[in-house]
DNA sequence: CTTGGAATGTCAACAAAGCTGACGTATTAT
DNA sequence: ATAATACGTCAGCTTTGTTGACATTCCAAG
C-alpha cells in the first residue's frame, strides 16, 4: 500500500476525487459480494433479496408491525404486502392481531421462518466474518464510522434504534 | 463510544454474531443512502440506476467494450443492450467499431453524457466526500480493506484493474 | 478459402420488485 | 358521530433483470 502511504500522507489527500470514486467503486463490487451468498441460496426458492430483507427485520425485531417493517425497508406497503402475503402462505411468517391496539399486525418467524433467516444468515455473516478478520479490528471500527456517515439522517435513526434494541 | 471500545477490547470479540450482524445492517441502510442522491437525479429523467452504472464505468473507462461492460455489471447483453440502446438514442453515448477486431464496440461518452455523468457523480461523490470527512483518513482506510476483502474474487480483479488504469 | 466460433445486436416472453391510485374494513382517536 | 390510522387488496405501470432463439459480422484455424 505504498501508494496509500502517499495519499494519507497529506492529511486532505484523502478527499481528492480520485479517493471518493474508489470508494464509490469498492462500495458498488462489495455490495455484489454482500449479496451474492444469500442470492445464490434464494434462487433456488421461488425468493428473492426482498424476502431475505422482511426475514432479516422480523427475526431481528420479532412482533413488529407491518407499518413499522415499512418504514424500515423503505418500500411501498402493496410491495411488502407482496412479499409477507408469500411468506405468510408457505409458513414462514405468521402475524398476530395487537392487543393494545387491534388494526395493528405483530410479525413474527415461525420456526421454519428462524431456519431460513438462520441459512441466510449464516452465508451473509460467514462472508462479513471473513472479511472483518482479514482487514482486522481497527479497519472494522473505520468500515462502521464511514457507513454511518454515509447514511441518511433517516436510515440512520432507524440503524440507530435497532442497534439499542440488542447490543 | 464505550461499548464499542468494550467490544474491541478482546481481540477476537469484533467477530461475534451483534458485531456481524451490525456490520451487516450497516451495509444495507448504507447503501440506500449511497445510492439516494443519484437516484433523485435520475428519477426525473427516464433513466434509472442500470443507466447510472452504464455511464459511471464508460467515464470511468472511455472505449471499454460492450463485452468488458457486461462482465463488470454482471448483467446479460440484452439487459445492458436495453440500457445503451437508450443512452445512444438519446445521444449520451456513442459506439465505434473496433479497429483491430470490427466485431468489438468500443463505447464512449459524448459531452451531453460526460455531463449527466458529472451531475451524477457530482452528488454521490458529495456524500461520499462528506461520510470521509466526517470519519477521518484512517477510518477511510478501514472501510477500504473491509469492503475489498468483501468483494467475489473477480469482482476485486475487476476493481484492482480498475484501479491500476489511474490513479 | 472455407468454416467454426466469438462478439454483437435484436426479438419475444417472462419474472421480481418497485411504484401510484383507489377502495374497503376494522379500529382508534377526537 | 366523525375523522384518522393500520392494514389488505385490486389493477396497472415501470425498471431491470432473466432465457431462448436467431442473424450478422468477422477473426482465425484448418
Amino acid at each position: 500500500m505504498e501508494s496509500h502511504a502517499r495519499e494519507t500522507g497529506n492529511p486532505l489527500l484523502f478527499l481528492t476525487d480520485e479517493q471518493l470514486r474508489k470508494g464509490i467503486e469498492a462500495m458498488f463490487f462489495a455490495y455484489r459480494g454482500f449479496t451474492a451468498d444469500p442470492d445464490r441460496i434464494l434462487a433456488d426458492m421461488a425468493y428473492g433479496r426482498a424476502h431475505h430483507r422482511a426475514v432479516h427485520f422480523i427475526h431481528r425485531s420479532p412482533g413488529t408491525t407491518v407499518n413499522n417493517l415499512l418504514a424500515i425497508l423503505g418500500v411501498t406497503k402493496q410491495s411488502l404486502n407482496r412479499v409477507l402475503r408469500a411468506l405468510m402462505a408457505d409458513g414462514l411468517v405468521r402475524s398476530e392481531v395487537g392487543k393494545r391496539d387491534k388494526r395493528e399486525r405483530h410479525l413474527f418467524l415461525t420456526d421454519a421462518g428462524e431456519a431460513l433467516e438462520r441459512q441466510l444468515s449464516d452465508a451473509q455473516r460467514d462472508r462479513m466474518r471473513s472479511a472483518y478478520r482479514a482487514a482486522g479490528p481497527e479497519a472494522v471500527t473505520g468500515f462502521r464510522q464511514v457507513l454511518e456517515a454515509m447514511m441518511d439522517e433517516e436510515m440512520r435513526n432507524r440503524y440507530d434504534a435497532l442497534k439499542d434494541t440488542k447490543g
